[in-house]
Order: structure tokens, then sequence, then C-alpha cells
DNA sequence: GTTTTTGTACGAAAGTTTTCGTAGAAAAAT
DNA sequence: ATTTTTCTACGAAAACTTTCGTACAAAAAC
């Protein structure tokens, strides 16, 4: 049904747009070009070529898998979400904190309004981790 | 003393290599080529006139300040770095975790990137800000 | 005073990412 | 059955980033 290009690799870091395309993709799972064209116009104009090009390049990269059994192909991500994420926040802690996660989350804490709920949740998993390794 | 070329319009967001520069600035403070180009070559191999010129184009986007009067100019950080840290957090938070920044926070966290000292301080940041809108 | 080193300026190649136009097949509408 | 719409493929332009070579001036070393 999916085919995947490449057998997977390390899966090459996705460009600021091939993340965009990866975000829908997480969120809404297998869809076809068009609908993922109008879900990215939804916040800026995109072409709908421009979004398929990009859907074949991410093909080829192995970011994204498809089903070509029908005329219109539907795409999936081909990449877990939680590792590209974990990936880019290494890398994005790397370069713009100098490898400071800690930095990072106070930046984030101050500079957002984060409800009392979410603090709340970052609480008990401070706690979580505290146990782990006192 | 030291010269800035536009009055300061947002100033344009640093790529990748000139926020490896802004970092240097940062931390070091007004310097010269010669030293910044050092700095980055600890982490990887960058030619002197590669330095030289990333930081002429950064002199002309705004993004550092320079003082010409010696023949061996000094550069320094023209933007914040608080500042410009909270723009590029902002975004990568955009497109990275859709605008969550509390699943960011969880999932630096989640990554053990946090030593028990950082814990605690983030804590004491919780509190702090419990205290500001309880 | 000549040579060597150290510096800036800058053009332009090389690399990467993004965008889009055009071609042609398949499907849908008329 | 013809026209119109919808789809993929793909080349190539446009835009952006990074890298470096060359030119030439000033300073330092000899």
């Amino acid at each position: 049904m999916f085919q995947k290009k490449s057998a997977a690799p390390p899966a090459a870091r996705p460009t600021e747009s091939e993340l965009e395309i990866l975000q829908v993709l997480w969120e809404t799972g297998p869809t076809t070009v068009r609908a993922i064209n109008e879900r990215l116009n939804e916040r800026r104009e995109v072409g709908y070529t421009t979004t398929l090009k990009l859907l074949q390049i991410m093909f080829d990269k192995g970011l994204v898998a498809r089903s070509e059994d029908a005329r219109t192909h539907l795409y999936a991500a081909g990449v877990d979400e939680a590792a590209t994420k974990g990936v880019l926040l290494r890398q994005f802690v790397d370069t713009a904190f100098r490898g400071s996660a800690m930095q990072l989350v106070m930046q984030a804490l101050g500079n957002h309004e984060a409800t009392p709920t979410e603090l709340d949740e970052i609480k008990a998993l401070i706690q979580q981790l505290e146990q782990q390794q006192p």
C-alpha cells in the first residue's frame, strides 16, 4: 500500500517547509496533496504544485510514504513525530542556547503565557524526573 | 565609536551561521574578526574570509555593530540576546510544536537534559510565575 | 626599504530551499 | 464525444545561504 523509498537511513533533517507538511501529516494522518495544500494555505499562501513538489522531494528523502494505488496519491508521515521533534529540539537548543536546555525552558516559561494547569503539569513531570534520579 | 547601519527595523532573523556568530559576540563582547573566527573554528572549520563576509552581511542587516576606528575592526552584537532568542524560540515553537510552548518544555525536560539543580531552578521559576497570577 | 603578514572589500561560485510553469494523462462534467 | 477539471511529473527559475578567491591597503618584520 504505502511505499517508502529509502529503507530508513537516519532520515534527513526536514527543512522548515517540510516540517510544516509533516506537522499536518502527523495531525491528520494519510491525506491527499490537495488537502495538505489547503491546510498549509490556512497559514500562508502556497501554490498547489509547490506543495506537490515538496512532497515528491520528501518522498525521495524518505520523510513521507505514499500510496499510489489510486490516481490521487495519499501521503503519510514517514518519520516518527516524537523522534523528529527530539532531533530538531536538540539542534535548536544547541545553536540557539548553546546546548542548555535549561536556558530554553526558562525562556519558554518566562516569555509565554503558561496557564496554571500547564504549570501543574510541568511540576508533575519534574517530580517524576526527580524520582527517577534523585 | 560603534556604527550601526540601519536605524533598527525589526532586525531580520539571523540564519544559523549568523546565530553562531551572535552567540560568540553575546558571550565575549566586542571582538575582532580573527577572534570570532577562532572561536568558530573550535566547533567546525570555517575560513577567515567566510567569517569576515558573514560579519559584513550581518552589519548590513543591522545584526551587528562595528567600530572602524582602527584598521582592525571590532564587531559587537547589534541585537539583544534575550529578545532575539525569544523570537527564534517563538518561531521554533510555532513550526515544530504548532505553537504549544508547553509541549516543547515537556519534550525538553523529558529528554533528560536537565540536572537536579536545574530542575530546582525551574521549580523556583514556576513558583514565581504562580505568584504573579495565581 | 623591501618582504611578509594581517587586514578589509567584494564578486561570484556553490549549495540549498522554495516556487512555479508547462506537459500530458486520467477523470468528471457537459 | 468533447470540453473542463484534476492529477502527477519534472525542469528550471528565483531566492536565500554559505564559502572562498582575488585585489589591494596598512602594518609589522626583517
